[in-house]
Parts: structure tokens; sequence; C-alpha cells
RNA sequence: GGGCGGGUACCGAAGUGGUCAAACGGGGCUGACUGUAAAUCAGCUGGCUACCGCCUACAGAGGUUCGAAUCCUCUCCCGCCCA
């Protein structure tokens, strides 16, 4: 009953550095390098293909950096050719291609975010570009030859797809022996990802095998559930969390998720250790530990990484005086709209509140509209407003009225 | 090259001559309840409207018909099978 104390006590190397890792391949050969203290080249691929991060993108990076002080080299991979190639996960969207200005301007706030939580002094940052131009067909022949079909088509989404019948181009078989190839550029020894990126994970060891090199290994974190609490944060799936949000946006957003997530994402995204966690968990589940609260807690260490405290605790502040209290948020948009009394749907589209006349009416009769607090009832009325008048629509959209 | 099956609203998916702005599910929005939770429940979910209706829409273009998402012709796109 000792032997699990004295071991959390006084982890190994490999034990602290794998914590919370999913997958790992090959795990004693790894263990074996990190107890025996070598400096490892951990590769992290980004896609610049959309500029913003999320929560979602922070969770390896989390990892990275505990590597990262531990002596470990994170080497930065942009995918800029790999982002060119395009990731058609959607079926019939041919998604415009990225003009290498989109894909450097993406990249650089890429970075400026990521270091955010990396020291930028001790990474390597590679772009794919630098050997995949000019690559040439005789070297995508030889990096070809390194996988069959049949390999490739086991990745579960082809296989999806496949039973669904959806299309799947031949471009995008490419994308993990690009991926892995990227591996045998930088000399990985390790490669980090996704839990969704075991495949293309993978997939490097047999590339660099193909090519004579020592074989990476690879490691896995959890994907973040998204704030629907369902699907994996995304920011097309509209569930995600920007690093780059406001303090305010981003204690808004992590207090609507469901309750199950709490410890997921104090898991995740903060560096709660797992004796604290299992002590919150036990404390929910007694009714010692309020949920609320605890969310809360979560939200301001969340937003005080990126922000700062001070700002997480303003914005913990505002957040409280909006919702708990009903007070105006510190900061009401102000539109400029013609002098009144104006048709309530007219009002609505004039505010942008809303996209047309019939949807305004659709709110005004689902008792969604105020002005000035009073809900309005009558969806043809002609309204009248005065100089910073307050509309509402719905239980977070709020506008200040000028008259102009 | 041949055969077959498909392309419907934000997504999935019904509908196979009128009663279809189009069932149902998901998503979204609004409301109730709340902790801006979640779950649940209710309503809404193309545009315009004098609320009487009108217009646009079922891959695209033509055609048949009093009338088409539904039938015919051609075109484009996707999948499967055979070669």
């Amino acid at each position: 009953m000792t032997t699990s104390q004295s071991q959390s006590r006084e982890p190994t190397p490999a034990a602290s550095l794998l914590r919370g890792v999913v997958d790992c391949v090959d795990r004693r050969h790894l263990e074996a390098r990190l107890n025996r203290g070598e400096a490892l080249r951990i590769k992290f691929g980004v896609d610049p293909s959309a500029p913003d991060l999320h929560l979602g993108h922070t969770v390896p990076m989390r990892l990275l950096r505990r590597w990262q002080l531990s002596g470990h080299l994170p080497v930065l991979i942009i995918g800029d050719y790999t982002a060119r190639i395009g990731d058609p996960t959607g079926r019939s969207a041919t998604r415009p291609q990225l003009t290498t200005e989109e894909v450097d301007a993406n990249a650089t706030t890429y970075l400026d975010q990521l270091f955010s939580i990396l020291d930028r002094e001790r990474v390597e940052v590679r772009r794919q570009s630098e050997w995949y131009e000019g690559f040439g067909l005789d070297s995508m022949l030889t990096l070809a030859r390194t996988a069959t079909v049949a390999q490739l088509l086991q990745r579960s989404d082809f296989e999806q797809r496949m039973r669904q019948e959806q299309a799947i181009g031949v471009h995008e078989l490419f994308y993990p022996l690009l991926q892995g190839y990227d591996s045998v550029a930088v000399q990985a020894d390790v490669e980090l990802g996704g839990t969704d990126q075991l495949f293309n994970l993978l997939r490097g060891r047999e590339v660099q095998a193909a090519y004579g090199q020592p074989l990476q290994d690879v490691v896995t974190v959890p994907l973040l559930v998204g704030l629907d609490g369902e699907r994996k944060m995304s920011k097309s799936l509209g569930n995600a969390v920007a690093v780059a949000d406001s303090p305010q946006q981003q204690y808004g957003q992590l207090m609507s998720i469901p309750d199950q997530l709490i410890l997921r994402y104090l898991e995740l995204l903060t560096d709660a250790e797992p004796e604290e966690l299992t002590e919150l968990g036990r404390g929910l589940e007694a009714g010692t530990v309020h949920p609320r609260a605890l969310k809360a807690e979560m939200a301001v260490r969340v937003v005080g990484q990126f922000h700062g405290q001070a700002a997480a605790l303003a914005a913990e502040a505002e957040f409280l005086r909006v919702h708990r209290d009903k007070q105006l948020p510190d900061r009401v948009e102000e539109v400029t709209v013609g002098p009144g009394p104006m048709d309530v749907r007219d009002l609505l589209v004039a505010a942008g509140m809303s996209q047309s006349r019939s949807e305004a009416a659709r709110l005004v009769k689902g008792r969604g509209v105020r002005l000035d607090e009073a809900v309005l009832e009558d969806w043809s009325a002609l309204v009248s407003y005065h100089e910073s008048s307050v509309l509402r629509v719905g239980p977070r959209r709020v506008v200040r009225l000028r008259v102009g």
C-alpha cells in the first residue's frame, strides 16, 4: 500500500512527462530514454489554415511546455503544405486554397498565441516548405512507396467514409505520408498529437523506417470536449473558446459548460495536480463542493493563464454584475438608428439584432425583445425610444441606441 | 467504356403529379425553470406582407401538364459494381 505513495512522491522523469497521455508507442522505449535523461526532439505540427488557437489546442501545448521545462526541444512544424492541400473533411466543400501570404499571416498569429504557453527561446520552428518546395515527382514516388493503399485506408475516418459511400480524394491519402515525412525531415525522436492523430503519428514511424531513420515514439493527449459537452472542441463546430478571446468572453463561455466537464477542464487546462482533482471529485459527489463555485474557480484559473489573474477576476466581477445582479455590462455596444417612432421590426434590423423583418417579428412574438427592460408585446407596433435606450434580444444580446 | 444508385432547407433524412415552404431528427433561436449551467418542457426556425396572401426555393438548363421536389430530355457532381 505504500508502494504507490512512494512512487507518486518520487516520480521518474518518464512518469511525470507522460502523465495524462492516452497513447504512448513505444512506451518502454520512450520511458527508458526519458529516464536515462536524454534530451529529445519532440515534434508537434500545427495547421495554419485558421489563425485562431482555441483551448483544445492548448492541451498538447501544455504537455509540450512540461517537456520543454525538462530540457527537451519542441520542434514546431508549420504545416504550410498540408494546409494548402487541405484536409477536406467536409464533403462538398472544396475549400479555397490558402495563399502563401495567408499561411504566413496565420502562422505568425498562431505562433504568437502559442508562445503565451511555450518559451519561445527554446523551440525550433520549421516549415514544411523547407523540404517540400521543389520536392519533385521522384521524391514523391519514393515517399508514396512507403505505404500501401490498404494501410492508408485503415484510418478510421476513411473507413467511415467508405462505409457511407463518400468521396475520398487521392491527395487525402497523402496527408499522413507528408506528415510522416516531416518526422524524417526534422529527425523527430517523439511526436505529440491529439488522440485523433494517432494514425498519422504512427505513420511517421513507418516513413522513418523506410528512410532508414530511428523510429520516433508517439504520444497522444486527450481531445478537449467543447462547450456543448459532446463533441471535440473545434472552431467550425462553434463550441470553442479562442485563446485570443477577451477575458469576459472566455469567462462567460467557460461558465456555460455542463458540470460534468468541470474536472476535465481543470485537468486538461490548468496545473491542478491529480490529488487535487481526486479530492474535488469527491467533494462534488459528497455535495461539499458546489459545482457553480468550482466552475467559477476553474474559469478564473483558465482565463488567468492567458490574461493574468487580475483580468480574470475582473471578468468574473463583470460576469456577476451582468448575470447575477442583472446590471448592464461595462461596455454596451452602441448603434445609431434613425429617429423614432419606428416599426419594431425595422428597429431590430437597423440595430443589427435581426437579419430580417420576419425574424424580428418572430423574436417579438417569442417575447424575446426588451426595450428599456420592458418586454415588447406587439410585433407590428411602432415603438418610441430615446437617446441611450437599451434594446435587448434574448439573454445576451444588448445594444444602446443612439439616435442620429 | 458499361450497369446501377444518388444530389431536398444549416446538417442528416422523408416525400415520387396537386392538400409541399416541404414529414421527422439534429443544430440554432426565443420563452419557462436555473447557477447566462446541464437536463427537462413549450414555441419558432426562407423572404416580403396592407397577415389577405404574394415571391423565391427541392443540383443546373429546358420540356410535358390547368398544376412538378415529384414525369420527360440534356448537362454537371457524387458513390457502388463490372471492364
